[in-house]
RNA sequence: GCGGAAGUGGCGGAAUUGGCAGACGCGCUAGCCUCAGGAGCUAGUUCCCGCAAGGGAAUGAAGGUUCGAGUCCUUUCUUCCGCACCA
């Protein structure tokens, strides 16, 4: 080879990017092709992950490409975040400064990979032009309903000094830093998705192109519980009522306590009539700070105490006590449970502790039981007992009847429960989307006019990590004017969560430089949905969720046609190495441009795709990109020594052609044949590369045995070159096949081999060979002919023999298989569409 | 605990609808070519017996269906992932 492998990445990169290769307009006579891989957080450095995840999606944007298809794959940038934010406190760059540094950083990165990018369609979320369109979304979604302020009690990183959304609580310390998570209390803003949370479940059955694991997890988090609301009165005072939610109200008349959640609003007004409120306040105070941060710890004990105030059920007229207990969570259902110790273990336990009664009132058959024999709660469903009129029902007809009931005093209804929570999406930080408020003393919150904005970002010096917003020390960004009266008023300083400006780039990318609407509604029905979207099985909840929820606003707000914005999604596996994600900390960490100075782009992003399936993780390993290396070095050799001369491939059959050429013939079409199923259908990227290897191999083969000069005997890596017009064509529609086929995996090698063997460049545009399965399935197969259930020979026929010709044939070719002379086919075994078995009696 | 995915050689992994298990690659062995080999080519490489031809066993374990099971069914063990006191 005369060139490095950087020198040939380069000539071709030059090339994509002068002629705009990868640059689309909509063109609404060509079928389109939307793929997308997860835009980046500008980090600073591309690791394996993204190598691996952009190699993904550029092996299907340039397959697609080839196959016709008017493919539209853009990057972009992530470009607001913490961590720009925490390294401006830390070290004193301005973070927009070092994102801008990262961002042309990585570009330059991702542009050695030779990932196929429209690059006029590159954006950055901290761009105003991008983040306008943020705050131009937030108000229409506040005219709907779909963004509100309330106060509310906040996940509070002290690490990070902000807000967490509850998706950024995790084990009940902050997802970025792992700190301890407070509680506060502070006016927030929220996304109402709750408001689409049955929609978004629902419509989850139709996503059949997800991972399953992507979709249990969705489901899991949205939650949805059916039970019913019943209110219980308070004892003696039949003003103030304690709602509680369940999904068991068949075992009401088991309820023989009332549980509150330790921040349930009654907690405090019970404690100033309880003998000793301090002591009160003092005890539930420890409840809530141990509910958000013990639980990291694995289970915590079960603790309570009694309030002293008795509730009545509804049901059975009964006052029963009502306690505060640790493990009732405050922002679920009511905040308040009726407990039932003989069908809910968690009861139970408490019961037995604390000494409280227990009823059963759910048996198998109907007959009472006793309950202090019991060693666990019963949560099975079963029969009514010891349960007033309802005694001898079944629980499900039960259920029904009791809401009935419920309703029809007054006292509660049937609902639906979600473990889904509206969005905080408010951040005390600087580096976000200002959040497009204004705090008028007259006319209160009042939305900036659409043609105000941008409300840009002020670009500050000084930066402290203090707790609040860094916003509100810029008095020429917070003193402003009230659109409304023209008085004297405040902006608004919080910032966005980032998850919004990730929601909805996938639109923006039809459209990128639109001034004058977050997208021309045309040009996303064009390209949208995405077609492939590709990214790290770590966004399988957040981010999927968001997008499909702002999907829907934008649906709603009549701008986009579908529900749903990606058809197809890939969770790819990590890259380890020795077991462990890369990290500097653990100074395990391969750079990829260490191995594409070595080995080139290709072999790389070979080695990355080859390794394993998409899906699974990866085990980083030096010998195998060396292996990848070899492979497309063999391509490279084979193509050097056959090319000159070939200058076309076959038409037609098998006249004339040698059974090795005949072979070699059907090899290539069954290689088109798998390549293009395990891209297009399977994303079995590492068979699909198999296959070309095989057919590599085969080709090898073929020169052997058609080589002239004695089989196996090359020096130096030379193949003997055969000569005639078989070898020729044959050799040239495998190689033809080869070449085009390794183009969505190792392009800069296939533009190179290509514009060698076909004699000019542009494989870009170069159609995706063509399968023939005539060829592929031609002449005949070999097939096990058993007797007695065992394998007794094996008989070469033509694939679509008859059952009649079959049978004619095991018997005459007794020469072949003399033990099966005189024997008659029982059965014959037809599969994939071709025989596979005979069995002889 | 609930839910999801998966258990195949020394290693990563193939096996598309139930049809020659271990493709392809790594590693290893031998040969060729070489001053040399960490290049290239050829051959071999699941395990056991055998010089070989060949024979036997084998896809976590145990059963079952089938002419035929890595694949389907039942039971069971293990690992990874997600959620986790959600009433």
């Amino acid at each position: 080879m005369d060139y490095t492998p950087q020198d040939l990445d380069r000539k071709w990169q030059q090339r994509w990017t002068d002629s705009g290769a990868f640059e689309v307009s909509e063109d609404y006579s060509k079928p389109k092709f939307y793929c997308l891989e997860m835009f980046a957080y500008p980090s600073g450095h591309a690791h394996m992950g993204h190598v691996r995840n952009y190699s993904i999606g550029d092996a299907l944007a340039r397959m697609k490409r080839m196959q016709g298809f008017n493919v539209l794959h853009p990057f972009g940038w992530d470009a607001f975040g913490l961590p720009a934010e925490n390294a401006a406190i830390k070290h004193g760059i301005h973070p927009e400064d070092s994102t801008r540094g990262n961002i042309s950083h990585m570009k330059g990165q991702l542009q050695r990979m030779g990932i196929s990018y429209a690059w006029h369609r590159e954006l950055a979320t901290c761009d105003a032009e991008y983040y306008k369109w943020n705050q131009w979304l937030f108000i229409r979604m506040f005219e709907r309903g779909l963004a509100y302020r309330k106060r509310s009690s906040v996940n509070w990183c002290p690490s990070c000094t902000t807000v967490l959304a509850n998706e950024q609580v995790v084990d009940g310390g902050c997802w970025r830093c792992h700190s301890m998570v407070e509680t506060r209390d502070l006016e927030q803003w929220f996304f109402r998705i709750t408001e689409y949370a049955d929609e978004l479940l629902q419509a989850i059955d139709g996503l059949k192109a997800w991972p399953d694991k992507v979709l249990t997890m969705q489901r899991n988090w949205i939650g949805r519980s059916e039970g019913a609301r019943v209110r219980f009165a308070l004892d003696g005072d039949a003003t103030t009522q304690i709602e509680v939610f369940t999904t068991r109200i068949d075992t009401i008349f088991g309820s023989t306590f009332v549980l509150l959640a330790p921040e349930h609003p009654l907690v405090s007004s019970f404690a100033n009539r309880a003998a000793d409120p301090a002591g009160f306040r003092q005890q539930a105070q420890a409840f809530r700070l141990q509910d958000k941060a013990a639980r990291m710890s694995g289970e915590i004990e079960k603790q309570g105490f009694d309030t002293g105030q008795r509730a009545i059920n509804p049901f059975t007229g009964q006052a029963v006590p009502i306690w505060v207990a640790n493990f009732v969570l405050g922002d679920y259902g009511t905040g308040a449970v009726m407990a039932v110790p003989a069908h809910d273990q968690r009861d139970f336990e408490f019961a037995r502790k604390f000494g409280l009664p227990i009823r059963v009132v759910v048996t198998p058959d109907g007959k009472p039981v006793a309950s202090e024999g019991l060693t666990e709660a019963a949560d099975a469903y079963g029969m009514l007992v010891e349960s007033g009129e309802f005694s001898g029902e079944p629980s499900a007809e039960a259920q029904a009847r009791m809401i009935a009931v419920a309703k029809a005093s007054g006292f509660g209804e049937g609902t639906v429960q979600f473990r889904l929570k509206d969005w905080g999406i408010s951040r005390q930080r600087y580096w976000g989307t200002p959040i497009p408020f204004i705090h008028c003393p007259k006319d209160g919150l009042v939305p900036v006019p659409d043609d105000q904005l941008p409300v840009e970002l002020p670009r500050i010096t000084e930066f402290t990590g203090r707790g609040d917003s860094p916003l509100s020390h810029v008095p020429e960004f917070v003193n402003t004017t009230c659109p409304k009266c023209g008085g004297a008023a405040r902006r608004e300083t919080d910032t966005m969560d980032t998850f919004v400006d990730s929601s909805w780039y996938f639109y923006r990318f039809a459209d990128p430089r639109n001034a004058q609407q977050a997208f021309n509604p045309e040009a996303v029905k064009y390209w949208l949905p995405v077609d492939f979207y590709v990214g790290g099985v770590e966004h399988a909840i957040l981010h999927l969720i968001y997008s499909r929820f702002f999907a829907r606003v934008f649906r709603d707000l009549g701008m986009v046609d579908h529900a749903e914005p990606f058809t197809h999604l890939l969770t790819q596996g990590m890259v380890l190495k020795d077991g462990a994600v890369m990290s500097k900390s653990k100074g395990n960490v391969v750079d990829p441009d260490d191995m594409m100075a070595k080995y080139g782009a290709d072999a790389l992003r070979i080695y990355v795709m080859f390794v394993a399936p998409p899906e699974k993780e990866i085990e980083w390993s030096d010998a195998g990109i060396e292996g990848s290396w070899r492979f497309l070095a063999r391509v490279w050799r084979l193509v050097d020594h056959w090319c000159d001369g070939i200058t076309g491939t076959p038409q037609g059959g098998f006249e004339g052609i040698s059974p090795e050429g005949r072979r070699l013939r059907r090899k290539t079409h069954d290689t088109i044949r798998r390549v293009t199923v395990d891209i297009e259908e399977r994303q079995q990227l590492n068979t699909a590369i198999s296959a070309m290897m095989e057919l590599v191999n085969e080709i090898y083969a073929f020169s052997d045995a058609t080589a002239t000069g004695a089989p196996g005997r090359r020096a130096e890596g030379t193949i003997v070159p055969a000569e005639g017009p078989e070898v020729v064509a044959v050799v040239g529609e495998a190689l033809s096949a080869l070449v085009r086929m390794l183009a969505p995996f190792a392009p800069h090698t296939a533009e190179e081999l290509w514009e060698r063997l076909a004699g000019r460049d542009g494989l870009t545009t170069a159609s995706w060979p063509v399968f023939d399965a005539d060829v592929a399935r031609a002449d005949e197969v070999v097939v096990p002919v058993q007797v007695n259930g065992k394998v007794r020979g094996r008989l070469t026929v033509p694939v679509d023999i008859t059952d009649a010709d079959l049978e004619a044939l095991a018997l005459a070719d007794a020469a072949v298989l003399p033990h099966l002379a005189g024997k008659t086919v029982k059965k014959v075994v037809v599969a994939r569409g071709r025989l596979v078995s005979v069995v002889v009696g």
